[in-house]
DNA sequence: GATGAATGAGAATTCATTCAT
DNA sequence: AATGAATGAATTCTCATTCAT
């Protein structure tokens, strides 16, 4: 019994489970809608629709549109980063890390087309004048890119440049390219011609 | 005929011209309430206001809300154009080409921010989904840019990439660094360092 | 010509005639809604429907719900004080003076019971807690009584009583009459002997 | 038969005590909220709150907030009217009598500010046009007073008037009274003057 | 043409009430 | 019995658009 209740400690009460499926569902569902209309034009009624559940209850587990807005770009980023950290913490070269790391928002942006489109539309809104309160969940993606080129820098792959510069513009390049697949729907380059484009033009103008 | 060109060229009614003078006015104000609010939450009321005539009046000049945005996204790049033809123009080095590039369009935005801002986002509006017509006015920008790239590697000056994927990289780069001189608002670089980082990631990237 | 125009500054513009009929239009309107539904229960679709407008125009005129309401009760005070400014200039005995009165009230709100229930909703959102702006019209009106019998003791014809305090003895035991008058529906009493009861035991209770 | 009764009349049933508990806790509950808020701002689930259950648990008590609001209001009178019984049931002069009266609801209310703030918010209903089914508790008062006045014309000791209308006149004043104290947060005036002035005018209002 | 008052569809939010657990 | 998550009707307020002057 007392096994039973050491491991049980650390798990969530029912409540809490189903609490969170319930964001869960709602937040996905905000993703759906973003990605469909934009952040200006998702609805509460929409993004209750989409999760199959009465206006209402979205306000039981968001105390306003504003809130849920902004726990769902949390979402998307932690989402995002999740994919991210392991190629970010293998030991290879630069460039492969960056191959592998393009390769994998590709892949991953290919299969949840409505998060990156969701993510596009919120991580506007980080930089968009008379916001509310912004979550700032999209500079956490930043600051890992950054901390990246840092120790790049500090292993002599890449020439003595400001890490933030240079993530900044690896940022730029891979939402370029990311939004660029998106507009033309059917995508011409295959991943690894995508990524091998970038990763061409960007190593050669970094490396020292 | 030729008399006949001459005269009427040049020559608009009195209608047209102050036509053409209304729907300046308002588009000038669309672009400096859309620099304050966003696309989304420039009110056709704020507009008017901005341009000191009366909401009615507006729809004298353009069909409906979209139209003026429309019509304005075009104003928008036409101007950014027109600023960017005359270096574009300058039969010099490629890096000397983009370095002068660069520096035009820090100041213009600098001179213009409201522009920019509403440039900006304007520009969001081309891809986002589900937008009724789209103006297309930021395509042809990217088109001048890209006719640049493609005279740089018949010349040699760059190596044998596609021009469209080179100048959509260099559109992604500009976007960011006029997009971060805008958050920081307090401009730690100098235009011409800024500049230069640009140019000299950049064209390290694409030289032959 | 001159002649015209000495008479005319002082007149309003059409627009402004315009402005406060419509205003007027809107607070009579809210003054039988309150009256019908309580203070609480008055919406504005429902003010709107029996102003004969559509709800949004409600909007071109008051700011918010809490300023319509507000007015209008500045509103009903006027009119109430209107009435009573008369009897209260005249220069009789106290017990003439608050026969009359009475009587006006008595009359004036029999002939618009609903400005009478109105304003018995709107009064005590003076006392309410929790209230966000009170217009304090409601004060005028006793403020105005008190002054009458203030006099009435420089007079002598009431015995060394804080004024204030009897004044606010005749406010509650006033508008205990019109409450039960209101109530019953069907007036027992004529005008003057309601009017008559109150002035005998207010009168004995408060002379020298 | 007096065996059975003797047996049963003080005997409940626990369900019984239970039930009346539960009631007692809302009804507390709710005076509490209604005072702090008014009738119309009460919501069932800050009365729940309150009362320290869960929002439905009312509802197997109530059969819908009105009935709540209801029995709320008879409860607050019960409570009103047991405090104004022993003062009623002396064999004292009016005089003394109304003192003694006015004292106890002083003090009583100043005991129990959020009661009488409830109280307040609750008699208007009784007058309040369209609401649905009137609990009529506040009348219970009146007429409880007004066979005391009844009395008290009986003994001669006030002139021969209407019973009610001394005891409508009694009722508005004392309102009156408690109201302003309220109003004034700060008891200027200590309980006993207070009801002295009262008594003073009403009593030379009403006497022989 | 210019105006701005009037309109009403649409959006966010609240809260009494229900009902499965 | 007790609970509280879910519901959706009702309410306030906004703003693009129309139209009489």
């Amino acid at each position: 019994m007392t096994t039973w209740s050491v491991k049980r400690m650390p798990l969530k009460t029912k409540e809490e489970v189903i609490e969170e499926y319930r964001c869960s569902t709602i937040e996905d569902a905000a993703i759906a809608v973003i990605a469909r209309r934009g952040v200006d034009h998702a609805t509460i009624q929409e993004i209750a629709n989409e999760a199959g559940i009465a206006k209402g209850t979205i306000y039981v587990y968001f105390h306003d549109r504003d809130e849920l807005l902004r726990r769902t770009a949390d979402r998307a980023v932690d989402r995002l980063i999740e994919q991210l950290e392991p190629p970010l913490a293998l030991d290879v070269p630069l460039a492969a890390k960056i191959r592998m790391l393009l390769l994998r928002q590709l892949e991953f942006f290919d299969a949840n087309a409505s998060l990156f489109h969701a993510s596009m539309a919120l991580s506007r809104q980080e930089h968009e004048p008379n916001r509310k309160k912004k979550s700032g969940a999209f500079e956490r993606y930043g600051q890992r890119i950054e901390a990246m080129f840092a120790e790049a820098r500090r292993s002599g792959e890449i020439r003595d440049l400001d890490p933030a510069a240079v993530a900044a513009v690896y940022r730029d390049v891979v939402r370029g390219v990311l939004l660029r697949r998106l507009d033309r729907k059917t995508h011409a380059a295959s991943h690894s011609d995508e990524a091998e484009f970038v990763v061409s033009v960007l190593l050669r103008g970094i490396e020292p």
